[in-house]
DNA sequence: ATGAAGATTTGAACCGATTCAAAATCTATC
DNA sequence: GATAGATTTTGAATCGGTTCAAATCTTCAT
């Protein structure tokens, strides 16, 4: 029953029409009166051809109308990380929009993950730059293709990116706390180029942590220094970005005689392990100390109570990335948008 | 700077080869001499010439190296549905052990679905028909590639699916519950054909529900009848798998007389949504209402407390789904698999 | 030196469409 | 009825590779 397979030539032929009119009639249907084009139809039924096929249409084209996803990571992480599923839920959005269709790509190892950049049938990238930012780039740039990255953690200004202001959203989250009346902070970090975990001084911090998470941490520090909160008497403790790290820096920090009050975490993932932590252990939130995020993941939202974090204008990065990589417009310059303070349940005033 | 374009035919020409042998560079090193290989190699260095290009080797080649995953909603709900997200992540650990690539397919409007499913560039689909199964298979048969539906919800046998036995698995649910020691109970239903809101009786529900929500029902009326609880006393209210329609339903409900001391909810996201409407309410769970839910879908197990629920073999299922498309050997009959009754912090005795 | 077997390389066909200049056909106008 | 102009249709080139039978080159025993 099945003729082996049925191509535009086989329709043309049994139709008694030239290729070229076969084709014009799927692709460009105005061009074909319409009685030519009616029996062309009634003759594809018959012999059941739907339409060009898309890896011939596409030789010929040149365009997929698809856009990859990058990132050094397990292909799960698109769906397990909020960061990750955030961002992605905003790139659907636009996508939906245009009709551009999405293709994941990743592996773990750089074998693997350079085969599938090359490999990925598609017509310009998004790199998630969140680990391994600097190799996903540099495999990405051999393709020759549109490429645009997020939350990448390099100077290099070649490289078109999209970005947040890093230090004016942390300097944005101390301040909050400090008008609320804190005086005892901390800092959780991640982003320590060694994985460092435990506490470290303000020098070593702004030596060993990746730019992103050195922004953050001057931004803290700049705007606790405006109320005459010296960074030597804030203490920054790395994380791994995991529940024991956070687990083991929070056990330290509430061993002192003086535990802080308020917690400047560096992402909305550290922060709800905190909560959990605090609320594991005892410590009200926010009676007894007040938590503040960083990237307005939705988890942040539904948290109980919810998470005073900095919102990342996700929609924002999402419609900018996805417009520059179709239309081929990259920036030519990095961009860098905006962030804002969104106040939830879990900062209030320290108790008296 | 940029040549333009190098393709193989000008690497060819410039290393002072013939196409053939420089395309076999590429793709069987091994058939080449060493020596010119590295020539080879090399000039498509100086060219930056990177590799064959994908759409061209496809074209002959006749594979993509990827899958498709499909579904009627928009995109976002790859990333944003729980159950979607549970499935996706699993989907995507099978992927990345064999290297193959995921593209998303999806619509909200059939046009633009059809339109999707004929472009994609993928060796075949895995369909969530959650919604719309019946629209998703139609447009994927005539693709003429190899798919496999999953939560499908309709008797055609000669369609490929990996099933879950939802009959037994409500039944599982609805025996722990009562073997606790419950004897008022509630069914939280989705999957009306009419998305019909609000109480209904058995015969409405058998009626209108989608064969997956009714097997669950005649799980639960089943394994309660068997001890003494007919189907006439078991409140059924349809839900359209949203927080209003659910609080709804739970307001009506708890307005009775003999309010229910256990909840039977046909998904986790039912199951969620109610222990958050009797948080709000006052109503203790386990304590005063306990709650079971459907699928075991991740947030199932970070809930407070744990959601007790019937797990689906989501790894299994994704390993066979996988492994049916890439090697083109799809079952020959419909597959059913077994789920789990998970016993979290959910569901307790009543009080006494 | 000769010839068979084995290793490399070549060349041309082919994958399945799109595209566009040129040819063929139809319409309108005078 | 002839002709310019518009509308359709054709045919061949092209996209960027892979593949495989045939041609060429090596190697080695005879």
């Amino acid at each position: 029953m099945t003729k082996g397979h049925v191509r535009l030539a086989d329709l043309a032929k049994a139709a008694g029409v030239s290729q070229g009119t076969a084709s014009n009639v799927f692709s460009r249907p105005e061009l074909v009166r319409e009685e030519v084009r009616e029996r062309v139809l009634e003759v594809a039924r018959e012999l059941g051809y739907n339409g060009p096929d898309m890896k011939g249409r596409l030789l010929r084209a040149g365009r997929v109308n698809a856009l990859g996803v990058a990132a050094i990571e397990p292909l799960a992480y698109f769906f397990e990380d909020p960061w990750a599923r955030a961002v992605m839920t905003n790139i659907a959005g636009v996508c939906d929009a245009t009709g551009t269709g999405i293709a994941l790509v990743s592996a773990q190892n750089q074998q693997k993950l350079a085969w599938n950049i090359n490999s990925a049938l598609v017509d310009g990238f998004i790199l998630l730059c969140v680990e391994g930012g600097e190799k996903l780039v540099e495999l990405t740039r051999r393709r020759q293709l549109p490429f645009i990255a997020l939350a990448f953690d390099d100077g290099d200004a070649s490289i078109p990116t999209i970005g947040i202001d890093n230090t004016a959203g942390a300097a944005a989250a101390a301040r909050h706390l400090v008008e609320l009346g804190h005086r005892q902070f901390a800092i959780l970090a991640i982003g320590h180029s060694d994985d460092h975990v435990g506490a470290v001084t303000p020098e070593q911090a702004i030596r060993s942590l990746k730019s992103t998470s050195r922004d953050r941490a001057l931004g803290y520090w700049q705007a606790l220094s405006e109320f005459g909160i010296e960074r030597e008497n804030v203490p920054v403790h790395g994380t791994r970005n995991d529940k024991s790290s956070v687990d083991a820096a929070l056990e330290t920090l509430f061993a002192t005689p003086e535990p802080p009050t308020a917690i400047l975490a560096m992402s909305d993932r550290i922060a709800l392990f905190a909560m959990q932590w605090l609320a594991e252990n005892g410590f009200a939130v926010p009676g007894d100390v007040s938590v503040v995020g960083f990237d307005g993941v939705p988890e942040a939202a539904t948290a109980q109570p919810g998470l005073t974090t900095i919102a990342q204008p996700l929609e924002e990065i999402a419609r900018r990335a996805v417009r520059a990589i179709l239309d081929d417009a990259l920036p030519c310059a990095q961009e860098t948008l905006g962030v804002t303070l969104v106040i939830r349940g879990s900062t209030a005033r320290p108790r008296s």
